[in-house]
RNA sequence: GGAGGAAUGGCAGAGUGGUCGAAUGCGGCGGUCUUGAAAACCGUUGAGGGUCAAACCUCCGGGGGUUCGAAUCCCUCUUCCUCCGCCA
């Protein structure tokens, strides 16, 4: 949610940052700023009732206590009124402010002036693209045969469980997801993310914190008997432990690191590239998260973009980078660079991360402040990314890492899988 | 799951119907003193709305009610604590 000051000082700004989404923001903006003033106006009147409400029963009190009840008794008379107005009032101040929200809720991050204009993937920006893209030519085979050549993940009983697009991983399968989630966590604390555990589930105010509800509880899974979701990413339940918090600027900026599984319902898609690995309804992902002061955010996201770039080097995996367009751009999102590591076998990129700067969109939602050099309480800007999503990346070792007789590991994660090849 | 108790400012903790946004202590910040620091003393110190600035309004876990007036009384929800039961 895009702060309301923000929305009446730069109006026009917004509406020409909105129109690299395909948004023709005008109306929407012109709603805002017209509900923001109709709010207002009857706040402003409320507030004059109460304070003569408030005015009434000192004089009452005052009259009570010099023992002269007739006159007080006159008087509440025009106390009786004030309060029915009081009450109308609130009510409409409710109408409004309810009204107001929901416009607000309305409108997408406004993109940064490096998001390039598009509608859709293909007008992505390619910022950076690493070595050889084929790793083992036209006879490789793609991970699911892999998989299944050497008894790594059984996608079939998966389905037996639970249903498509939750597999299970064995043997030396489960090992090498395990090792990588460990790697990453530790390559991630390393470079000061503190590690977290967090609750897999979140309830109703996380998922407005982040920005998942309204309008997208189709994307997670929902426990309606007890009114919580699934979370579809880490980012969910760590971001909202700083909901309604205000930060010391001395403690800025926040980092977090966080393994969870992830449960996406990804109604809809299906076909061969979904195929194997490509898009499950519950993956592996360890997330990075960050708080900083608005001055800082985007050397943050640097920062973080070269610290996902340095993961992906040491495993030696073929990776591009894109800024998204416009149109492909997340909701809350006001900038984001995708990771795409290459498939040897299915000749395709595959997303492994997505790393983003939210600016005060969450921040606005969560309430999360910091304290400014006045010491006055301002919107902090919240930051994610990926690092990284397991399964693909999974995939892609399994792809590029393969030889005529099995597969090498990568060798930085070879202290953690405790082998070197499979097969 | 059963029975009790509690929820107040960064923390601790007063406050049971009227000038209480809220005593006091700790912590924080500023100052006096000091070569410097500590101690001591003085001052200051919640958030949001609103305004050029003020006035003013809202907030004592959430919601509702009683009353001229609620942190204080009533209802309800949530959370926490204690005891019992169950349990990884």
């Amino acid at each position: 949610m895009l702060p309301l000051n923000t929305i009446r000082e730069n109006a026009d700004t917004l509406v020409r940052a909105l129109a690299k989404r395909g948004l023709d923001a005008q109306p929407m903006i012109d709603e805002v700023l017209e509900l923001d003033q109709q709010r207002r106006d009857v706040q402003t009147r409320l507030d004059a009732t109460l304070a003569e409400a408030n005015q009434l029963s000192r004089e009452i009190g005052n009259l009570f206590k010099t023992g002269k009840a007739k006159e007080a008794q006159e008087l509440k008379a025009r106390s009786g009124e004030l309060k029915e107005l009081s009450k109308e009032l609130s009510e409409a101040l409710n109408t409004a402010a309810e009204a107001l929200q929901q416009a607000l809720y309305q409108l997408p991050n406004a993109p940064h002036d490096l998001v390039p204009a598009g509608s859709s993937e293909t007008d992505n920006e390619v910022v950076f693209q690493s070595g050889e893209t084929t790793a083992a030519g036209g006879e490789a085979l793609p991970h699911w045969e892999l998989a299944a050549k050497y008894n790594l993940i059984d996608f079939e009983l998966g389905v037996k469980i639970t249903g498509a697009g939750f597999p299970v991983y064995k043997g030396r399968g489960a090992r090498l997801q395990r090792a990588l989630i460990s790697y990453f966590l530790d390559r991630n604390t390393e470079s000061g993310y503190e590690e977290v555990q967090v609750p897999h589930l979140v309830n109703e105010a996380s998922g407005y914190g982040t920005g998942q509800l309204p309008d997208k509880e189709g994307q997670m899974y929902e426990l309606r008997d007890d009114k919580l979701f699934l979370i579809p990413t880490a980012e969910v339940p760590v971001t909202n432990m700083l909901r309604d918090v205000i930060v010391e600027r001395a403690q800025l900026p926040l980092r977090y690191t966080a393994y969870t599984p992830c449960f996406r319902r990804e109604a809809g898609s299906y076909g061969a590239h979904v195929r194997g690995l490509n898009r499950l309804h519950q993956f592996d992902k360890v997330e990075i998260v960050r708080v900083e002061e608005p001055a800082n955010s985007y050397q943050a996201l640097d920062e973080m973009v070269a610290h996902v770039k340095a993961l992906l080097e040491s495993l030696q995996l073929p990776y591009r980078i894109l800024r998204l367009c416009g149109g492909d751009l997340g909701f809350t999102s006001a900038l984001t660079y995708d990771f795409e590591v290459w498939s040897a076998a299915q000749e395709r990129w595959l997303e492994v991360s997505s790393v983003s700067n939210f600016e005060a969109f969450q921040a606005n939602r969560l309430k999360l402040r910091y304290r400014d050099a006045n010491n006055k309480p301002q919107l902090a800007h919240t930051l994610n990314g990926s690092a990284l999503a397991l399964p693909r990346i999974l995939a892609c070792i399994l792809e590029d890492y393969q030889e005529a007789e099995g597969i090498r590991i990568p060798d930085v994660l070879v202290p953690y899988t405790g082998f070197d090849r499979i097969g």
